[in-house]
DNA sequence: TGCGACATACTGCTATGGCAGTCGGTCGAG
DNA sequence: CTCGACCGACTGCCATAGCAGTATGTCGCA
């Protein structure tokens, strides 16, 4: 009996992960299997097992025998990030609209509030993480695994880059967009409606960065 | 100096997906890591790391200390297997055909002949290798690896479904559809008209697998 | 001064041995 | 006869040690 799962190795997952969303291991440095072992207190077998399913994840990139990078964000990276999320989530809320039960709606609606005050009193690292559960949310609603995982890589992704975004610049608003329009969608259960909606809130989350890069 | 990357772990990976991949790993068999560790001329931990990788991609589930075993196909999984390629797809051709070059336009347009060759001689193994690489560089005409990735996880998914479903059922070319509508869609550069004819195809390989379930 | 070969120290990677948990059969008590 | 506890054999899992490359600093030579 123990946390969650009693591998080493998926502990050291999760934890390593947790580190780097949270950005203790900051995009570009260089981790180091022994150290990381020694901090989590377990061998280094799990940890690089871990880093490897991290890698695959794209979290990092290992040198095969050189060492292991946080992976940093290029330019080219996060407009193939907002192009991927755009793809999938305008798909999945497409189909996930027609489906949102009243409970959905609720649920969803609270989470908005959140956002939209979080927003308001200009803190960013709680829009983040509501932004980060309403997108999830919606994807969730569908009930299917595949599409939960594939979109929750590229929320991850997306929630590690505005962190890592917001860290170095001061935090101002017009960077923190609302989801109204989404809900609304959502709300009368239009497909095209929400589709439309969404692509317009990741595109101009895009564009508002494009032009502060 | 090898045939790709020097790691054991990587070629391991790629060996045991591609045992996976053309069911000579048949869905609901048990997996050893001794006994394919000794096929693989390796030892036991590359295979390990492999499987676990393999596990995150879905294609083995592994209880925890019990055993590792082939991932089989419920009708719920092959449900959300075509929803999420009908999300992503859909979203990605969208987009793709739009930017369509005439080279891509011409590269397609021999895929789809080879696929059609392949059906109207009942070929089916030719036509599921084609269908995997014409929805394949449809999304890697977005020269996004986030994407190209996540389509790739669901379009291996799905090429290992059929070919377990033409495994045990006699061929029969009603089952393989064609890529007309889509191949026209993104000759025109519509992105509307190119998800149009996407959203047609997945659905219709999904209803008609719905009838023979 | 510049450059090429070499030694060294660093990294991740792999092999091996042994540990931990789980299942199946067996034996004994009720 | 039935049920429960035990014991053995199986699995994946983890720790440790040593291997294999790579970069870097150093020395000798032109």
């Amino acid at each position: 009996m123990s946390a969650s799962t009693m591998r080493a190795s998926d502990r050291a997952y999760e934890q390593l992960r947790e580190r780097l969303l949270d950005l203790r291991l900051s995009p570009g440095s260089v981790v180091n299997e022994q150290s990381l072992a020694n901090e989590l207190g377990i061998g280094r077998m799990p940890v690089h097992e871990a880093l490897a399913r991290l890698a695959s994840d794209g979290f990092v990139t290992v040198l095969p025998r050189r060492g292991t990078v946080v992976t940093s964000f290029t330019l080219e990276d996060v407009r193939n990030l907002f192009e991927a999320r755009e793809a999938l989530e305008c798909g999945a809320v497409h189909i996930a609209a027609q489906r949102a039960t009243d409970a959905d709606v609720a649920a969803l609606d609270d989470l908005v509030a959140v956002a939209d005050e979080a927003r308001a009193e200009a803190r960013p690292e709680d829009y983040l993480r509501t932004d980060f559960e309403i997108h999830l949310f919606v994807v969730r609603m569908l009930g299917n695994s595949l599409l939960t995982d594939a979109a929750e890589r590229l929320l991850l992704h997306n929630l590690r880059f505005w962190r890592f975004y917001f860290s170095t610049r001061r935090a101002h608003g017009t960077a923190m967009l609302g989801h109204d329009e989404l809900l609304a969608g959502i709300r009368t259960r239009s497909g095209d409606l929400a589709e439309q909606a969404m692509r317009k809130h990741i595109t101009d989350s895009r564009g508002l960065l494009q032009a502060l890069f």
